[in-house]
DNA sequence: CCTTCTGAGTTAGACCTCAA
DNA sequence: TTGAGGTCTAACTCAGAAGG
């Protein structure tokens, strides 16, 4: 009946690599620490770490014995903290039970074997399954750990299967329909499973980005906004406000407040542009959408606040259009510190992982948002260049390095990658700049990075015809 | 079979302190 | 004045188990 379906998985995996078989552990305790802390967990981060954590601390335990005495002796509730140094209590009993279930059904063959034996009994799966924890994905996975040729019917499997042949499938149908689909192709199950499993758990495999339609990473967010309308805005910022002013007359801290504050700015922000509020909570990069269909990043502090910045998350910006600041007194007014493109308030930025706008540059917006002159000379070398300059704030460009300095923060770029460790690149600029550097090259160099940098600005402007 | 629960991990956003 | 280093909280995700 479904050997069409058979057929498409068959296509469907011709597209993907085809990766090696899981290693298998010498180590008895390891095929279970492995297989139960995989559960309901992302494997990467979380349970390779623990295991190497466990294999460089605790190599001496090695036997289904130990390792229930050592649970025993520190109490389950403690193992997992102190063995994988991982903060989850309850794993641990679930760790004891497994590995005992394990223990008096290894048949008197040594643990490995036996335990490869127990697993490949017909009740291996009911009986496994009788552990309060361990359900049909884990108790697949352990018998794959210990080198039974079986699916693992995880979220992965279980999509790459749906997708594939456009149809929901239980856990026991992507098992049956896998094994016989490993048949045809006589190839070991185990290693299809792992192969699915390593493409499917990448986020950036391309079969799910087709399937979920987001293709590129240019395609426009999905924009949800909820329905108030402009009266319920108004509505809702009064009160908002009247609370505020409440809850200050009531000497709570400002800091406190931090929900109303967001909350009164969007909705100041939604009236101002007759638009509306963002759906999502977290939603990216956004929080108010215009009616001409900006994208408005809202921020609001309160004035007593210590917060001198204003944060953008460099990962979400590309999705706003404009900035919108705004200071809320004590008593409830609103004032407007900024608004304006998202290109101007790049300008205001620094870069530091997040994205952050002194509060200070708001009052002076002049000096920051003139456009800066091109001068664009030919300078030293094959094509140094001033490509713009200000007050405190230019960048210089030429072939392979790009310089930005702003205040005492210098940043260089090299043929477009920024340079992480930048003292030793702008003594190399100076280099070939022939600017002369002192430092003999052992122990720190006193020299800062603001002033190499000043002395290859300088350098350049003296070279410049301008 | 489908829904709910679980709990560590991740992300977003706001604020704080210190130092140059 | 403002950059660099944090902390803190809440909301959300992930991937599986348990429950009705």
């Amino acid at each position: 009946m479904n050997n069409k379906d058979i057929e498409r998985i068959k296509q469907e995996l011709a597209s993907i690599p085809l990766v090696d078989e899981l290693t298998y552990y010498e180590n008895p305790c390891l095929v279970i620490l492995d297989a139960v802390m995989s559960r309901s967990r992302v494997y990467e981060t979380t349970v390779v770490p623990r295991l190497n954590y466990f294999k460089t601390n605790y190599p001496e335990i090695n036997t289904l014995d130990m390792l229930i005495n050592t649970i025993n002796k520190v109490g389950s509730e403690n193992f997992a903290s102190k063995f994988l140094n991982y903060q989850f209590a309850d794993i641990g009993k679930v760790i004891l039970d497994t590995a005992m279930l394990f223990n008096i059904n290894k048949n008197n063959f040594e643990d490995l074997e036996g335990m490869k034996y127990f697993a490949s009994t017909p009740n291996f799966y009911k009986e496994i399954k009788k552990v309060n924890g361990i359900g049909i994905a884990t108790a697949r996975y352990l018998a794959i750990l210990l080198g039974i040729d079986t699916v693992k019917p995880d979220i992965h499997i279980i999509r790459f299967i749906s997708q594939t042949i456009d149809r929901k499938v239980s856990e026991e149908e992507a098992v049956d329909l896998l094994t016989r689909t490993a048949k045809e192709m006589d190839e070991s199950v185990a290693r299809i499973d792992n192969s699915i499993w390593q493409f499917m758990s990448n986020p950036n495999n391309q079969l799910e980005k087709e399937k979920t339609g987001l293709m590129a990473n240019s395609e426009p967010i999905e924009v949800r906004v909820n329905k108030m309308t402009l009266f319920d805005i108004r509505k809702s910022l009064e009160e908002y406000q009247a609370m505020f002013k409440r809850e200050i007359q009531r000497n709570v801290p400002i800091g406190e407040l931090t929900h109303l504050t967001g909350r009164i700015g969007e909705l100041y922000v939604a009236d101002k542009v007759k638009g509306t509020m963002a759906f999502d909570t977290n939603q990216k990069g956004f929080d108010v959408f215009s009616n001409d269909d900006k994208r408005i990043s809202v921020k609001t502090t309160s004035s007593s606040s210590g917060s001198h910045q204003f944060f953008f998350n460099a990962n979400t910006i590309e999705f706003v259009d404009e900035v919108f600041i705004l200071k809320i007194d004590r008593d409830g007014e609103i004032q407007e510190l900024f608004y304006d493109s998202v290109d101007n308030a790049r300008k205001l930025m620094v870069d530091r992982g997040k994205l952050a706008i002194s509060r200070s540059k708001l009052s002076n917006l002049e000096k920051y948002l003139t456009d800066k002159v091109d001068i664009s000379k030919e300078i030293i070398g094959q094509n140094t260049s001033i490509l713009s300059m200000d007050y405190h704030d230019f960048e210089i460009k030429d072939m392979n390095f790009r310089l930005f300095i702003n205040g005492n923060v210098i940043r260089v770029e090299e043929n477009g990658v920024l340079i992480k460790s930048v003292k030793p690149k702008l003594r190399e600029i100076c280099g070939l700049l022939g600017i002369e550097v002192t430092y003999p090259g052992s122990g720190s160099d006193p020299t800062t990075n603001n002033s190499y940098a000043r002395k290859i600005v300088k350098k350049i402007s003296n070279s410049s015809t301008h």
